[in-house]
DNA sequence: ACTAAATAGTGCGATATCGTACAAATGAGG
DNA sequence: CCTCATTTGTACGATATCGCACTATTTAGT
């Protein structure tokens, strides 16, 4: 049984520290990538090529937990840089499947490759058995929002 | 001497983690937020709370890590909203002071209790000495993009 | 088959965010 | 004192984000 007194202000800082460091690292990432591109992105181009292209932007939105009104913005900017094409859907109509191109595929490594000397920086500072160790708290807290968030 | 081919990845997958938890936990403050203010409205109130009032927009812009341009739209907010007051600094005729009103306080403890049933609900099933062991690494993290910003 | 409910994507409007450029004020160096 | 660089807050413009409403399509219930 937690107690509410102690509880709800580490929940507090915990939300507030994930808050700054987001705010931190877009910032820093959005720097290393080329002017007119966010992270956002850069999210969905390695959304893609991690987990496979020609999933739908409804797929994509729901992974990625943004409105789906905010990812046909980016969608569309990916589309108008030639990083993503957007294909009608054979198994629905409505739909669409986001392909990604040679182009973007080779985006996404540039933007790694920038990124690089950062996380180097970052992994001299704090070794990856450490980062590793908080990884499944987050992945559980994320999958536990995430959840919620449909219920 | 960290090897970039698992750190790399390490890392990438803990900002990704971090940043949709950052935003699925927005999402939710916000919903329980009365209409028309943000998780930045709040954060500033409890800001201001914690650490004192009295402080100029740019103390608490680089508190908080954001554009002292957006803080200045987030300080209208609130103060078109009665939850505090810009007040002439003394020590510096460019600047102000920041102060807290009644309603600011008010405002902060309804939100904080109004976010009660959330936080317990996650305390339910993340028990706070987790939590707690995270913590220390997100500050550090923090702190470390922090000070890496300046230089 | 037919209607009703649910779902996919988008257009639109409101507003948040942030970079640039500025004016006012301060501080540093001579 | 008197520049000149720095700092504070803001106005402005550009664009991102997101909620609402809408159309087209699919799915479910009868």
């Amino acid at each position: 049984m937690p107690k509410p007194e102690q509880t709800i202000p580490t929940l507090f800082r915990f939300f507030n520290e994930v808050g700054i460091i987001n705010q931190l690292s877009s910032r820093l990432f959005e720097t290393r990538l080329p002017d007119g591109f966010l992270v956002s992105h850069f999210t969905v181009l390695n959304h893609l090529t991690r987990l496979g292209d020609g999933r739908t932007p409804m797929d994509i939105a729901t992974a990625l937990q943004v409105p789906k009104t905010s990812l046909t913005h980016t969608l569309s900017g990916l589309s108008k840089a030639g990083l993503i094409s957007l294909e009608p859907n054979p198994k629905d109509a409505r739909s669409k499947c986001v392909l990604l191109t040679d182009a973007g595929r080779q985006f996404r490594e540039d933007a790694i490759a920038s990124l690089g000397p950062d996380m180097m920086d970052v992994a001299e500072h704090f070794p990856p058995e450490r980062i590793a160790e908080a990884l499944p708290l987050l992945e559980d807290i994320r999958a536990f929002l995430d959840k919620r968030r449909d219920g």
